[in-house]
RNA sequence: GGUCCAGUGGCGGAAUUGGCAUACGCGCACGACUUAAAAUCGUGUCCCGUAAGGGAUGUGGGUUCAACUCCCACCUGGACCACCA
């Protein structure tokens, strides 16, 4: 009997599948399609981590099962390889971007196919290629024709020692992530995508997928929709028709206004601060520029200062003094808030540190209905405790409010943005969290933006023949000091004629962000080569929606909201078929080092796939990571877990003494194994990955104690296995004479009629106890079991006599005797 | 601070229309094989108790014939977001 050599094994069936083409679906077939992917890897130095290993063994068991189920199954790869890990990469060694990327590349590429992934790796994509970037830069003069791309001035993340701007990725807990200085905003002009344009479609359009609600209420929150009340402060004394627009989800609250808030960057800032005051909030002003993110958050003290104007509060016509607070967030609801402390905890703070009046106008609606002193008990007392509390912030009903005392907040909201609307003070409003996306990058290594400054004829598009606007091999890919891309410095290929007018030009410098390329890649897969479009309708329309799509739970936010607004956007344009790009959508958990920490470099603590494989295999590998836990929590990694599964795999390889071609077909084998194949076509489908593998375990626990295994069962076993661990599988198959490839066969099915048993397990339990388990026939009729159960000497025992209360028969399962 | 999720042996975990708690694997102990070790195989392994029996799924309560599972309160841990008016 020769030794399970995994070595010899993997190599062989993986040069094998490659030449034979296994995994290459055709277009158009007529079989049911399936489109599984997972998200294409960014090629980092660090080479294929163990996570990566987690989620592409998981969809490669569930194609591999599908493919087998007879479904044509797309399962590609590919590298998203802009971005600044590769840069700054490049920087530190002095060698090219491109050629760290085509090292990296290499290495990944090497690394997936010592795994047997059953990739489709004709289809193989790469976001750095100018055949693919070519349709990226496509895709963004199709935004720009639209009015969804244009260009504003932005704050961007600016590090002050370095000269550079950041990308939000940059900045590690408000500190460049280079340098570790502390960083700070500086405003520059920035190309924008109007994603909020769509936000309600992506909010809404989650009911028509199957994302775990983890998942959509991450996406919901992300977007942050909410509903309120726009509302007008005209500026008083001022003589003009000049205002002051507020937001506010509370308007019930609007009779409590004892001040406005505006923030820094607010345009009224200046007109508004009179004489006296000028020094001492322009002061605040300089003071709160210079604060980072990192301080704006860990200081959460509210301060301010008072302009010296007031404005006139619609509701009631009191006078309101005007402030400015860094507290109020600039772009959100038009950087100004209405401060009502007696409602809200913000607004409380800002009032006790500066001494303004605290106006009661909403209470608990308890303490209205409240007439005895046994309603007070009832209510637990907690709304006495409240209306004394000087701040309160729920809904109730209000008082001090004029015409509208003794109405719930909810109807309050109602009556008075009605009365505003009225008065042409204010409207229904809806305002978003999310904000337009930047999409500039002052940096290198990314997509160049494909746009021409014309000094006559303003922004021109590059014209699509003229695409791809081809990334220049510089020498010189550090960022600037002047925070300009270092593509500006580039005169040769800055400087251009205005494909309008001829005239004298400029090309746009900055470059796309990191996702970019990630926002349609799942498109290109469908058509990878095609020269004349991004890819050809009708092969999307066959292969559309994604009916599975799997990554990391840190991309549930962007990287997803980003592709299905991008995917949205082109399904306005009919260039693709569906409302959605993901159908469906799982995340799997991390992959952590033994000690309960993420895996680095620093901490010494990474597991080399390379490695395990080397020791005990891809089967193992693979095997080891479906089996660690449930696939979408994180998890340690176990050196001696791995042990575990390959001690499994090598059972597996001493099966084969044991089977025979007329060996005698067992009841509790043949049951064990339908049984098995049930279990293993529900956990696959269902990503319980871990179950699976332990059903594998049982089985060959059963199988194995016989001493000649038929040959049917074992047949059924391999293909069972085949998903989970590819070539071992193949390599028994092929031993015991078959021709054709075990990935190439059916999935098993499963006979309902062979997993009954003749007999079951009773329960018996005497007050929920248990107390006995006794074998009874499998139609066992309710009488019959009662009497069963009762005749038993040990039950009798625990009677000792009694005659029981009540006995609940659960058909084939239990009896409960109540006594 | 908000939202969501989780808490079960020495460890990873299994068990959901409420019905045998601890499957499977690891570890550990003992045994077989071996000159020996590794590997492999076998047996055992939640706690207390010689046993009969009793106790145990973060804590406390509730619903039920029956609760890891449902309800209420609390404790602990994690993930994401975080001054969004």
């Amino acid at each position: 009997m020769v030794k399970y050599n995994f070595k010899k094994i993997e190599r062989k069936w993986q040069n094998f599948w490659e030449k034979e083409g296994f995994y290459q679906p055709k277009d158009f077939d007529k079989k049911p399609k399936k489109y599984i992917l997972i998200e294409f890897p960014y090629p980092s130095g660090d080479g294929l981590h163990v996570g990566h290993v987690r989620s592409y063994s998981a969809l490669d068991a569930l194609a591999r099962k599908k493919r087998m189920e007879g479904y044509n199954v797309l399962y590609p790869i590919g590298w998203d390889a802009f971005g600044l890990p590769t840069e700054n990469y490049a920087i530190k060694k002095g060698i090219h971007p491109s050629i760290i990327t085509k090292q990296n590349i290499a290495v990944f590429k090497r690394q997936l196919k010592s795994l047997g992934l059953s990739f489709d790796w004709t289809r193989e994509i790469n976001t750095t290629d100018p055949d693919y970037y070519k349709w990226t830069q496509w895709i963004f003069l199709q935004f720009f024709k639209r009015g969804l791309a244009y260009q504003a001035e932005m704050p961007i993340n600016w590090c002050p020692k370095c000269k550079i701007g950041l990308a939000n990725e940059e900045v590690v807990s408000g500190k460049c992530e280079r340098c570790g200085a502390e960083t700070e905003r500086r405003t520059i002009k920035q190309w924008m995508l109007k994603i909020t344009k769509y936000a309600d479609r992506l909010i809404e359009d989650l009911d028509k997928v199957d994302y775990s609600e983890k998942i959509k209420t991450q996406q919901i929150n992300w977007i942050g929709r909410s509903e309120g009340t726009e509302v007008d402060f005209k500026i008083a004394d001022s003589g003009s028709s000049a205002k002051i627009t507020v937001f506010t989800t509370r308007i019930d609250t609007l009779f409590g206004v004892t001040a406005l808030v505006i923030s820094p960057e607010h345009q009224l800032t200046e007109t508004l601060t009179t004489k006296e005051n000028r020094k001492k909030v322009k002061e605040y002003i300089e003071a709160s520029k210079k604060k980072s993110d990192l301080e704006r958050e860990e200081n959460k003290e509210k301060t301010g200062v008072f302009t010296g104007s007031y404005c006139i509060n619609p509701a009631n016509e009191e006078k309101v003094p005007i402030w400015v607070g860094d507290y109020v967030v600039a772009t959100y609801g038009g950087g100004a808030v209405m401060m009502v402390p007696s409602h809200d905890y913000r607004d409380y703070d800002f009032a006790k540190k500066y001494n303004l009046p605290i106006k009661k106008v909403v209470i608990p609606s308890a303490l209205l209905h409240m007439t005895t002193n046994a309603d007070t008990v009832a209510s637990g007392g907690k709304a006495e405790l409240r209306l004394e509390a000087e701040c309160f912030v729920d809904d109730g009903e209000l008082i001090n409010s004029g015409n509208f005392n003794g109405l719930s907040s909810e109807k309050a909201r109602e009556e008075i943005t009605r009365f505003l609307e009225k008065k042409e003070a204010g409207k229904k409003s809806v305002k978003y969290k999310l904000r337009d996306w930047i999409f500039s990058r002052q940096h290198y290594w990314g997509e160049p933006i494909p746009i021409i400054h014309c000094e006559k004829c303003g922004i021109v598009p590059v014209p699509e023949y003229d695409l791809p606007v081809e990334l220049p091999y510089v020498k010189k890919y550090k960022p600037t000091n002047t925070g300009e891309s270092p593509l500006a410095s580039i005169k040769k290929w800055v400087n251009v004629k205005c494909p309008k007018c001829k005239g004298k030009a400029k090309r746009e410098t900055d470059t796309m962000p990191n996702w970019a390329g990630s926002s349609w890649y799942f498109l290109r897969y469908i058509d990878p080569k095609n020269g004349k479009k991004f890819a050809d309708f009708k092969k999307l329309k066959y292969w559309l929606p994604i009916d599975l799509y799997n990554g990391g739970m840190e991309h549930t936010t962007l990287h997803l909201l980003y592709s299905r607004f991008w995917h949205k956007f082109l399904y306005d344009l009919k260039l693709v078929p569906t409302l959605e790009a993901y159908s469906a959508r799982r995340s799997h958990g991390m992959v952590l080092a033994e000690d309960a920490k993420k895996m680095s470099k620093s901490l010494g603590n990474v597991i080399n796939p390379d490695e395990i494989v080397k020791k005990f295999g891809a089967d193992t590998l693979r095997m080891y990571e479906m089996f660690m836990g449930p696939f979408d929590q994180a998890i340690n990694w176990s050196n001696q877990g791995v042990v575990g599964v390959f001690r499994f795999l090598n059972r597996v390889w001493q099966l084969q003494k044991k089977v025979k071609k007329d060996a005698n077909q067992c009841r509790e084998c043949e049951t064990i194994l339908h049984k098995s194949v049930k279990k293993l076509s529900e956990d696959i489908d269902n990503m319980k990955f871990n179950t699976a593998v332990s059903q594998l375990m049982i089985l060959i626990n059963e199988m194995d104690k016989e001493i000649n295994i038929n040959l049917d069962n074992y047949k059924i076993f391999l293909k069972l296995l085949a998903p989970l661990a590819p070539h071992i599988s193949e390599e028994l198959w092929a031993q015991i004479g078959e021709k054709k490839s075990i990935h190439l066969e059916g999935w098993p099915k499963y006979d309902p009629a062979k997993i009954k048993e003749n007999t079951f397990d009773l329960v018996i339990q005497i007050n929920g106890k248990m107390r006995l388990v006794v074998s009874a026939p499998t139609g066992i009729k309710e009488e019959e079991a009662k009497e069963l159960a009762l005749s038993q000497e040990r039950i009798k025992r625990f009677l000792s006599g009694k005659t029981p209360m009540k006995i609940i028969y659960i058909s084939g399962k239990l009896i409960n005797i109540v006594i």
